[in-house]
DNA sequence: ATTGAGAGTTTTTTT
DNA sequence: AACTCTCAAT
């Protein structure tokens, strides 16, 4: 047991020694702080508590996983619960739905799902949004959610004229929402902080069964959450939480600063553990975030101080454009690769929006170094992904309108606007959901004999595959692809887009399949029966961004918002586009405190470097397909210059270098625009690999395209095949019933079942391909 | 009913 | 610049 307090410092031990009682642990960037609370779960664990009485949140997945790994690391197999927020509602809402007006298979939508639904609403209800775009009215229910305002009790402020709307477009959103047994991401959440405060013996029940719960990104928490934790410590008031005011980035969506500023007040007695010592960063880059982040009026003070040594000069490079900022920083990069100093995982560049990664792609593409773009299209946000999910999502939960909707005629069945229209009409005043209407289509007059054929069809379709819903999911996915013409319909298109939706599917059949293999490691339920795989599937899919995907182990350079890197650190960072309106961000010009929010995000980038950091801007920016001369971002200001070393200022315009303008003062002589230096371009041995799972696909197919080596010799082939080489889609001959085409799979090794649908009339059958005399046959993919 | 062209708008950040 | 949405033509 002593060997969890080895190497930790005085204030480290304590954090890991506390077992009873609220803590608060105050943990500044790089303070070891995910180490002193894994080591602390070590800790109680060790001390005979068991791990089922122990509940870990954390605010990101990334954060999740981290602890989840690290944990394993102490304690081996133990099985403390450790995920975000929202997964954790989600698993509870399954067990308890019925008292929030749910059913347990309901679905989770997305941010586009909900949106849609939205729209909807307010056309129904004629809302004018000449003045509103719904993406306005959306933020400010989501807003209201955060805040804890159920539908029923918003009241908008008299006067202000969104208020107005929201107040009739919520409940009507809402209502639809538990209509189609479906919530939002902010319902995870509220409907939980509902549940607990109108349960009190469910609240006792879960405060009884956590008795140590752990909080992470405290400062992060929003009131919705902020009821949940507290909710589950009333009786055993074990809440540890940990977190930085100056890393408080999520105001925007809700996060409430004074949760952890005023934590002190609302756990009494509570114990306070100041981690301020940090080991990640240099004397130089720590005096500048620190310098940086003083400017901030809203804060806790706090002193960060390091044993690191000075290191280089913080360095503060002007480009003449954004081309030249992502070319120079691109060469640097690649030099410093050639020359053996580092590796590409070392370094890292961080922008204040994702719309600014294109020119460090390609830049960095050119120069033939890898990198790993955290988040860039998202796989499950592509059209294709989506369509398919939207089935699944359908026979999950046939309640679900917006499903309905988007697969109705996707692909194209023939049934249109009108029919549509006519659908959902009958569906309103029958209050029916638009499945419950499509399958009594006979009864509804409105429409024509056609169309009646044709939704029928439809829901003939919907019938039979919602009868596999509780198989394996690579098995319903491959039936769903087939019957539903999906795949058929990309495979007969020549287009290189079409082909690309069908290398994305192919991928999404192998999620489906490593996510079959893991069924039996998974399991862990809240409480209550496990929920059934497709349930489980689209959960997982819908919790979990692309960001998640970032891999540590990879040997790339890594491009990322500034959000996305909280929690991280690297060797060398590079934080680029210091403008004014990138940085801060033109949004948050409004209110002082979302200026000091940008501050803080600012501050967050510069303490992630350990041991390198160049802070850039360009003098002029493509943006929105428009060239603009740009403005230098005020928080250059408040660095220290001291601490820097500043290059290239004769770029900017000359108003902005004037010394009596204040902005900079040009250190030094021979200035060289970074990057210009001439590089030989480097041979594949750092081969450029676009890191998006998307654009890898692209990659792969165009090879496999390129390559077509068909497996078997002749058709009635004799050598044995592995089942592992069948797959979705191909052709097969069985020597009794001719020819046929996989229509799904399941399993792996020994076990992998296929379906095939034979051409010839024998119909559909399920083979064990092991034992199966089934033969791929040649140039069928 | 489906497709195509043109207009208008956009994303700040994430579960 | 890229994307989505609307409207008109087929």
């Amino acid at each position: 047991m002593e060997r969890l307090l080895e190497g930790l410092t005085a204030a480290q031990r304590e954090a890991v020694r506390h077992v009873e009682g609220p803590l608060l642990i105050l943990a500044g960037p790089g303070s070891g702080k995910t180490r002193v609370v894994t080591h602390r779960v070590a800790w109680l664990l060790a001390l005979g508590i068991p791990a089922e009485q122990i509940l870990a949140l954390t605010f990101t997945n990334k954060a999740a996983e981290e602890m989840r790994s690290r944990l394993e690391h102490l304690a081996p197999g133990e099985r403390v619960w450790v995920g975000t927020f929202h997964r954790y509602c989600a698993r509870l809402l399954r067990r308890y739905a019925p008292l929030v007006g749910l059913e347990e298979n309901y679905t989770i939508y997305d941010a586009g799902e909900s949106g849609r639904l939205l729209r909807r609403v307010a056309a129904r209800l004629k809302v004018d949004l000449a003045h509103f775009t719904p993406d306005a009215l959306a933020s400010a229910i989501s807003w209201a959610k955060n805040k804890l305002v159920t539908a029923d009790q918003y009241e908008p402020r008299p006067g202000h004229p969104l208020g107005a709307l929201v107040g009739r477009v919520y409940p009507a959103y809402q209502q639809q929402l538990l209509q189609s047994n479906a919530v939002d991401f902010d319902d995870l959440l509220l409907h939980v902080a509902v549940l607990l405060r109108d349960n009190p013996e469910i609240r006792r029940g879960l405060d009884q069964r956590y008795r140590f719960l752990l909080v992470d990104e405290y400062q992060d928490t929003n009131l919705a959450q902020y009821a949940i934790a507290r909710a589950l410590s009333i009786d055993h008031p074990n809440l540890a939480v940990t977190g930085d005011p100056d890393q408080s980035i999520y105001g925007w969506r809700g996060a409430n600063l004074n949760n952890i500023l005023e934590f002190e007040r609302d756990f009494p007695g509570v114990r306070v553990v100041r981690l301020e010592r940090n080991y990640r960063s240099t004397k130089r880059i720590l005096r500048v975030a620190a310098e940086l982040i003083a400017h901030n009026v809203k804060r806790k003070q706090k002193d960060l101080y390091t044993e690191n040594g000075d290191g280089t000069p913080v360095r503060l490079v002007t480009y003449a454009d954004h081309k030249e900022e992502a070319r120079g920083i691109a060469a640097r990069i690649a030099g410093e690769i050639r020359a053996g100093r580092r590796r590409p995982r070392d370094f890292a560049v961080f922008y204040r929006i994702n719309a600014l990664s294109l020119p460090f792609e390609l830049a960095l593409r050119e120069e033939g170094v890898p990198y790993q773009l955290v988040q860039g299209v998202e796989f499950f946000q592509r059209q294709e992904i989506k369509d398919v999910l939207a089935f699944l999502q359908l026979l999950n939960n046939p309640r679900d309108d917006i499903a309905f909707l988007r697969v109705i005629n996707t692909p194209p069945r023939g049934i249109g606007k009108t029919t549509l229209a006519r659908l959902s009409d009958h569906a309103a005043r029958c209050g029916l959901t638009l499945l419950e209407a499509a399958a009594r289509c006979h009864e509804i007059d409105a429409l024509s004999a056609r169309a009646r054929g044709l939704v029928g069809k439809f829901v003939a379709l919907v019938d039979r595959l919602a009868r596999l819903a509780d198989g394996p999911m690579e098995e319903i996915l491959g039936h769903v692809l087939e019957e539903s013409g999906y795949s058929g319909r990309l495979k007969e298109s020549e287009s290189i887009e079409d082909q690309e939706r069908l290398a994305n599917i192919e991928e999404l059949l192998t999620v489906a399949r490593e996510f079959d293999e893991q069924a039996g490691r998974r399991g862990e339920a809240v409480g209550g029966a496990l929920p059934r795989p497709l349930d489980e599937f689209l959960e997982e899919i819908s919790l979990t961004g692309d960001t998640d995907d970032w891999q540590s182990e990879t040997d790339r350079v890594t491009l990322m918002t500034l959000h996305a890197s909280k929690g991280l650190e690297f060797p060398v960072v590079y934080l680029v586009a210091a403008e004014e309106s990138l940085l801060p961000h033109e949004r948050s010009r409004e209110r002082p405190d979302q200026l000091e929010e940008e501050r803080r995000l600012m501050f967050v980038g510069i303490t992630r470097a350990e041991e390198e950091l160049q802070i850039s801007m360009a003098a002029y920016r493509d943006f929105r397909g428009q060239r603009k001369m740009t403005i230098p971002s005020q928080f250059l200001l408040e660095l220290p210059r001291a601490e820097m070393e500043v290059r290239d200022v004769e770029l900017l315009p000359p108003a902005w270098r004037q010394p009596e303008e204040g902005v900079f003062r040009v250190q030094g002589a021979g200035f060289s625009i970074e990057g210009s230096q001439p590089v030989q371009s480097r041979p594949s041995a750092l081969a450029p690999r676009s890191s998006s799972l998307v654009a890898q696909l692209r990659l792969t197919t165009a090879a496999e395209l390129a390559s077509e080596a068909p497996a078997g010799t002749a058709e009635g082939d004799a050598r044995p095949v592995s089942p592992d080489e069948f797959h979705q889609g191909m052709l097969v001959r069985h020597p009794a019933h001719g020819l046929g085409r996989v229509v799904a799979l399941s399993g792996s090794g020994a076990a992998r079942k296929a379906t095939v649908q034979f051409v010839t009339g024998a119909g559909q059958k399920k083979f064990v391909l092991a034992d199966s005399p089934l033969r791929p046959v040649k140039n069928s993919t």
